[in-house]
DNA sequence: ATAGCCAATGTG
DNA sequence: ACATTGGCTATG
């Protein structure tokens, strides 16, 4: 640490050439011009004497400066700037502007140390080591430069989902190690996995350290958490760490307590956003130090840096949580199948329901199913019936509730046993109108945007140019009036109150979610996703009020969300045996329905993505889609280099309200054309579509003035 | 993104 | 002759 390290630059013992160019008066093209001030804290600093460069991500999601830049070690932070800790920089132009460095300071992570730098330039030093912690550790980085590749996002965009922001009173609070964790528990006995016939061998695959792969089939009931923490204790009793990630912050605290029970505190760590960012910090140190090796968490608890995983969970895969809505929207599901193939672990896909996703995975023989004989799914699902629109209501009780007989009637025999539960639309969830004679969705007549219910009595209007319908007919079937005004769940309630005015109605949604119910007579009035579990045996019944709203959505997943949700507020139903009833409203025919009928969601499933590989649909084949200005859209198109059995599907003028996100006020001229094109690829295909659009979108960042072009993979809404 | 540089345009 | 503005470029 002389001084003449300083001057000198290079590190001497190593005498690598390329130290000296530290030292070395700035050689650019642009010499002509005087070196002025240099940043003064190397100039008279001195350097690290070993490695001196450091790689350095800078913390900017910008797609073309999405690689590293090398910045100087100064000697002083050697210690501490080690790989993986947060640093800050300059960064931008300007170093060399006279008096002022005028690049700013931006955050950013070292990613290695090394002698020597390919930048011929002057390196500028690191201007300050926030924190020794190492949180992007090169396991973390490989893991989100993957999803970050599949995405076809920013590295930076995905590492600042998955590291939390620093918490500093965290980082000092979290004992370093907390100890050699503790010898492995025991392997878990089955429990209720013992109905799986495959169950029992899963957990003892997992114990003994192998890594099975399976789609799981729950069947209905409270036990599912219960059996998602066997699982997890089963890959911790072979001494390997485990993650599950649950769509909503109930779930995770229920298989959190599961787990709790199975193999005692201090073993695992709860990752929701409910802890509050200081404590969820310091759990996730505690996971990144290799002081706990389970976590269980929310959508973000998927990057958690757990140690040798031996397994990845996740639960109910088709909630729409599960996707991080922040750029470039990675799932949960897929950031944990990359995780699975990458760091050879076990996998564990449960849900009640079936997504195609899952089922895909089966039918490619990459993950086995994980399913209960139909004996068993007999015994445990409730009794479910249908009401079609023909079923009116015909005795003055159950018209004065509004609803149809046998529903009125279902729930007048269940309120003597325990709770029902009623499943209603989400609020602004459904307010499109449909043809009362065909049901075919009722559209403008103007520009063919959906027609919604107004408020009140106003006529329905159009949902995209908002002109009012006031004489609408259908123009399949001439009939003029409308179906589709969806009461909320407060309504709901009301009226269901004065139909049952001795029982209790308690409402669960959005803003109030309850837990769980007592097990007493009572109208429990829920949206979906909201469902409280009923305490003891379960709901006496549900009523499945959404059922044409939820199908009338104009979606390619329509029927499959439908069906989970049905399925999810379902499995809370006490088994048909014990008087359990299901009522959904829809019409018996459709195979969403019947499905649910027969609860047999895997099939449905199935014939779903048969049916998506005929159309050439996602997931069968890996989907892109290409958002913009019509002309920004045609261009990035034809100059990204697709793999040559890419197809592309338009682009097609984009309806303004649909063009999606608000874009800078000033961007979007008036009558400004908005385009949409999908390119697909077959099976395997996936990874050079999203490096090749990834390529293009940055090579035109970096060129013109932002055309503001949106690429998305996996697209959410292709109908 | 964002600062800085250059060139072209506008102004005294 | 100089200030202002807009486009273009590189970011260590």
């Amino acid at each position: 640490m002389s001084s003449e390290n300083g001057r000198a630059g290079g590190p001497p013992a190593q005498g690598a050439p390329g130290g000296e160019q530290l030292a070395l008066i700035r050689e650019t093209v642009r010499s002509a011009k005087p070196p002025r001030a240099r940043p003064r804290t190397w100039r008279g600093a001195e350097l690290a004497p070993h490695a001196p460069v450091a790689r350095v991500l800078v913390d900017k999601g910008l797609l073309h400066l999405d690689r590293l830049f090398d910045y100087a070690v100064p000697a002083a932070m050697d210690a501490e700037a080690r790989p993986g800790v947060r640093v800050r920089v300059r960064f931008g132009a300007g170093e060399r502007g006279g008096r002022r460095e005028g690049g700013g300071l931006v955050n950013g992570f070292i990613v290695e140390r090394c002698a020597e730098s390919d930048f011929p330039g002057t390196l500028a030093p690191i201007a300050q080591v926030l924190s020794p912690e190492p949180v992007l550790t090169p396991g973390l980085l490989r893991l989100c430069r993957a999803v970050a590749d599949r995405y076809a996002g920013a590295l930076a965009d995905i590492v600042q989902l998955a590291v939390p922001p620093r918490m500093a009173r965290a980082e000092k609070a979290a004992e370093r190690g907390g100890g050699q964790a503790a010898a492995p528990p025991q392997p878990p006995v089955p429990g209720t996995w013992a109905r799986y016939p495959a169950g029992p061998g899963l957990l003892r695959a997992l114990a003994a350290g192998e890594s099975p792969r399976a789609v799981w089939t729950a069947l209905p009931g409270p036990h599912w958490p219960d059996e998602l923490a066997r699982a997890l204790a089963a890959a911790l009793a072979s001494g390997r760490g485990a993650l599950a990630v649950l769509p909503d912050g109930r779930a995770a605290a229920r298989v959190d307590a599961a787990l709790t029970a199975l193999v005692g505190a201090g073993r695992h760590v709860l990752l929701t956003a409910d802890a509050g960012a200081e404590a969820r910090y310091r759990r996730w140190l505690a996971v990144n130090r290799g002081a706990v090796r389970c976590v269980v968490g929310t959508r973000a608890a998927m990057f958690a840096p757990v140690r040798d995983l031996g397994l990845v969970a996740v639960w109910d895969d088709g909630d729409s949580s599960h996707r991080d809505p922040r750029e470039p929207m990675p799932h949960a599901r897929e950031v944990l199948l990359l995780r699975a193939a990458r760091e050879g672990c076990g996998f564990l896909l449960g849900a009640h329901g079936c997504t195609v996703e899952a089922a895909q995975l089966v039918e490619t023989g990459w993950a086995r199913p994980l399913a209960a004989d139909r004996d068993a799914v007999r015994a445990a699902a409730p009794l479910v019936r249908t009401v079609g629109d023909g079923d009116e209501a015909r005795d003055p009780a159950a018209r004065a509730a509004r609803l149809p007989t046998l529903a009125w009637s279902t729930v007048r025999d269940a309120l003597a046993l325990g709770p029902v539960l009623v499943q209603v639309p989400r609020r602004g969830y459904v307010p499109r109108l449909a043809c009362a004679g065909c049901r075919e969705p009722a559209r403008c007549a103007h520009c063919s945007g959906p027609l919604e219910a107004a408020d009140g009595d106003s006529p329905p209007g159009c949902g995209w140019c908002g002109r009012p319908e006031p004489g609408w007919a259908c123009p399949e079937c001439g009939a003029t009036r409308l179906r589709g005004r969806v009461f909320g769940a407060r309504r709901t309630a009301e009226e269901l109150g004065r139909a049952f005015p001795s029982v209790p109605v308690r409402t669960s949604g959005r803003d109030h979610v309850l837990e769980t119910v007592p097990d007493r007579p009572a109208l429990v009035v829920s949206t979906p996703g909201a469902e409280p579990v009923a305490e003891g045996p379960g709901y006496a019944a549900a009523l499945l009020l959404d059922g044409w709203a939820l199908l009338s959505r104009p979606d390619l997943r329509a029927s499959e969300e439908a069906l989970r949700r049905w399925l999810d507020a379902a499995a809370l139903v006490r088994p048909h045996a014990e008087g359990g009833r299901v009522v959904v409203m829809a019409e018996p025919a459709l195979r969403p329905v019947q499905a649910l009928v027969r609860w047999d969601p895997a099939g449905h499933a199935r014939r779903e993505l048969a049916e998506r590989a005929e159309l050439g649909f996602p997931p069968v084949s890996r989907m892109a889609e290409v958002t913009g200005p019509a002309e920004a859209v045609a261009e990035l198109l034809a100059s990204a280099e697709l793999p040559p059995e890419a197809e592309v599907l338009g682009p097609v003028p984009l309806p303004p309200a649909e063009a999606g996100r608000p874009r800078r006020p000033g961007s979007a001229p008036a009558g400004e054309r908005w385009g949409r094109a999908l390119v697909r690829v077959p099976p395997g295909g996936g990874a050079a579509l999203a490096a090749a659009l990834r390529t293009a979108r940055a090579a035109r960042l970096a060129r013109r003035g932002s055309a503001p072009v949106r690429v998305r993979i996996d697209p959410e809404d292709i109908g």
